[in-house]
DNA sequence: ATTGACCTGTGTGCAGCTCACAGGTTTAGA
DNA sequence: TCTAAACCTGTGAGCTGCACACAGGTCAAT
């Protein structure tokens, strides 16, 4: 299998798969003598479980720690538990934060509804985000 | 006003305050002989304004052609309403993502807490992750 | 043999900073 | 006056996770 081939058999981009292959999470063998990779199916499988990993939202550097453990013939469950425990810390903030800047967001279209356009000033640059933001400052809605 | 300054009195890192010096978004004088760059009282409103517009989820692009506009006086204020619309659906968009990839994460770990650790063997990499994904798939809640 | 369509690996680019680094400046002390 | 240490500066590179550009290779049809 070449690399085109094994992509679309598991629906990525052909770049995504060379670019795990680039950064050695997957070792195609050097292939023939026009210098393409090729690659088998322990390759194709091996890219099966970093799509998965990834869609548990586990980073790339988190992978490749997974599979190196899994590669030394040790069981990478304890580090799976500790990463995703990591991760999932980091998901929640983020999902709190475009919770906020969302609702920041509504509340500046919300109330720009009613308002001109106007030019800028010497001092200003545009009063709709000057005068929104010291607004907002003032009644910090935590 | 030197760059450590200025970023101190609005709190952010002089870092920062370097990198939106280096994209043209504050231009500070050539300072004396020692190369050093001086902030004047105007581009310290101007870093105001890029920390307000950054607040509400405008790019960095976004806050250069806003500020462009302005500069070349005219309204920016059509402008900022057809960008925060545009920011406003990616963020809805990253936010049900966020909110997925959380409820995901939950369900797994959820699922591995009553199972125990195992070794890899030559088709599993970790069996935690492969068999969570395979139930997944099946049950498909969208 | 030649054209054209398709494929390959490698190098570079992206956002929005952050960090590393070599050197300049300032200040405290002797 | 000299010096040493602390602090500051600008510039260059690095980060994530790919996507894109590009020069060249391959292959089927002519």
């Amino acid at each position: 299998m070449r690399v085109r081939q094994l992509a679309e058999k598991l629906g990525v981009s052909a770049d995504t798969v060379r670019y795990y292959t680039r950064i050695g999470l997957l070792a195609p063998t050097k292939s023939t003598a026009n210098g393409y990779k090729f690659y088998n199916i322990r390759e194709q499988s091996c890219l099966r479980f970093i799509l998965s990993a990834r869609d548990l939202g586990f980073s790339v550097e988190d992978i490749t720690q997974i599979i190196a453990k899994a590669d030394d013939g040790q069981s990478a469950c304890p580090t799976v538990r500790r990463l995703i425990d990591k991760r999932l810390h980091e998901t929640q903030q983020r999902y709190l934060d475009m919770l906020r800047l969302r609702k920041r967001m509504l509340a500046a279209v919300d109330s720009w509804d009613s308002k001109e356009d106007k030019a800028p000033t010497g001092n200003q640059i545009c009063y709709l985000i000057e005068e929104f933001i010291e607004v907002e400052v003032g009644s910090e809605t935590k």
